[in-house]
DNA sequence: TTGAAAGCGCTAACAC
DNA sequence: GTGTTAGCGCTTTCAA
């Protein structure tokens, strides 16, 4: 038996006394189930009001084996782009009712799979974003967290519906970008080495140096944060490149800044791009060019996806690639003759 | 009855059936209680292995009469000081093995009330983040939100900790750093009317003027975000002010970036101050002076105070109140002569 | 040490 | 149209 609370919640049972009438017609009248006569519907409304009745959303979900809420495991609060797709997915979620549970790993990709589990149980399925995760522990783990959505990872799982954005695309365009603009010698601020995004990066360079074989490609590791861009810069000028790829935009920031203490003129000396275009990226100095990656709304889709699994829709899209669009700005510039 | 579900999840029932013991023995040992005999005990471990029984939450927290479960109700997902403030009401809460359930009201104020009365239903409690609620209506909804904790509300409500910042004593710091640079004319770029922490500015103000008898302030309507200050920037070069006090950070390096499009040099001809501290004030060109805020700190505050109350403590500290602290970057500079 | 049974708050099938 | 009742999956009291 559960605790004899002293002093229990309002519940439906309490607005049927008072109404004087079963507790079924109350949760009849209190989800809009019209079988009920409109004076009698009346007095249940009234005896609500007068009780302040909430209703309990826990006792429901256990009778509809339901909770109308989803988990999205992200692996760092404190990032943008995960910002961003916790954001889409909340709000595209709300309007169909339903709430969002968060799950932060911290980064700790061992937590991942821990956090993902346990937010499954108390949510209706998850969003997972574990650019770190190996393959096969997403596979072991995919069954028992359906309905999953997955974003950002290469890996197909089967029966699981996965959106990502063409990372390699999007950086050969940038590099063709330089390249245009006639740089010929470019360095590859790199991300998180085990990083699904990283890899397809790298995999879109290697394509575009097979197809540019008068173009110089170095790598210089890098990170994800501003911190990783500001160290980096003494590893970027050392390479005698003309034109950086930074891994992401706040990687760039963070060598712009550093480069801007330095007094190297950008992009006069060195052109830099970043990758995301998070919303800072129009405001730093000289703006950031940078593919754009339509996040938020990356997000939304992915809760559509989970949406229509919920729903039980026979064939939701499992693959979805977002091309990410290079945007000019400032920050890129003819290669210094 | 509920739904006849073809292929249910696996139950504690299955488990125990599987075990050949009852499902109270099961729920025994999935707690940890040592009343049960250790072969037993193994005994329904290897079950519960066997059948990836997963314990279902509801189940659980309607026997419990908790869901360890906490709501956060942000106005905005996209203001990097309501990130901060989840991020620190999360990972606080996590470490506790409490989650959070976000409530994103879009900046609509009007669905705050029912955002968050839709997340008590949900939750254990919930943390507020109303800014711009009317006092009236906050004093109205607190008693059905029990336990509630509020954040950036100068309102006290009965029995309801809330934890804000000295929005009036950082805005006097920097006004008072400016005016030791030789300002005497400044102009307060203002955030929104109703919004409480921008009352609590403009009290600052009034009191620091009143201190200040020589230095002239005006003040232009602005906003929350980039955009905002990048509008402001002909009404605040038309004021003649040399020192702008920002609202945000936000606002401040919008103005900054308009500035830079126009040619103005900061902190040469004008000197600009933010407020918060976001990551990314170190990064903007110039750096931006500030007043800090450690708002990831107050939302881990939060959850110490939300936990408190969850744990029936009898002395919960009410009031809060965290001191912000100017950080004197490259934005500020002596008053053009 | 273990099992039987009640109850957490709600929904829905079924009978009237 | 409304009440009775079973059941969602779990915890916990009580009795054995």
């Amino acid at each position: 038996m559960a605790k004899r609370a002293p002093s229990r919640r309002i519940g439906i049972a309490d607005v049927a006394k008072q109404a004087g009438v079963s507790h079924a017609t109350v949760s009849r009248v209190m989800n809009g189930n019209f079988s009920v006569a409109a004076d009698i519907a009346e007095r249940v409304r009234q005896a609500a009001a007068d009780l302040k009745y909430q209703p309990n959303s826990v006792g429901r979900s256990l009778a509809l084996g339901k909770t109308d809420t989803i988990g999205v495991v992200v692996p760092d609060l404190e990032n943008p782009t995960f910002q961003a797709i916790l954001r889409g997915v909340s709000r595209a979620a709300a309007r169909d009712g339903y709430r969002v549970l968060i799950a932060d790993s911290s980064e700790v990709s061992s937590e991942e799979a821990i956090l993902a589990g346990e937010a499954r149980r108390r949510c209706d399925g998850v969003i997972l974003c574990a650019p770190r995760m190996a393959d096969a522990d997403l596979r072991d783990l995919a069954p028992a967290l359906h309905p999953l959505v997955l974003i950002n990872r290469s890996t197909p799982v089967e029966d699981t519906p996965c959106l990502s954005a063409d990372y390699g695309q999007g950086i050969q365009d940038l590099a063709a970008h330089l390249v245009a603009r006639g740089h010929r010698r470019l360095v590859f601020l790199a991300g998180p080495e085990p990083s699904a995004s990283n890899r397809l990066r790298v995999r879109g360079l290697e394509l575009f140096m097979e197809q540019h074989p008068a173009v110089e490609l170095q790598t210089v590791p890098g990170g994800v944060s501003f911190a990783a861009g500001h160290e980096a810069v003494d590893a970027i000028l050392a390479s005698g490149a003309t034109g950086v790829l930074a891994f992401n935009d706040l990687v760039a920031m963070g060598l712009l800044s550093a480069l801007h203490e330095r007094g190297i003129s950008v992009p006069g000396q060195l052109s830099v791009t970043g990758f995301d275009d998070i919303p800072f990226a129009r405001y730093t100095t000289p703006t950031l060019t940078t593919a754009a990656v339509p996040i938020t709304e990356l997000g939304e889709m992915a809760w559509q996806r989970m949406s229509a699994v919920l729903r039980g829709d026979e064939d939701v899209v499992l693959g979805t690639v977002i091309q990410p669009e290079v945007i000019l700005r400032g920050s890129t510039g003819p290669a210094p003759s």
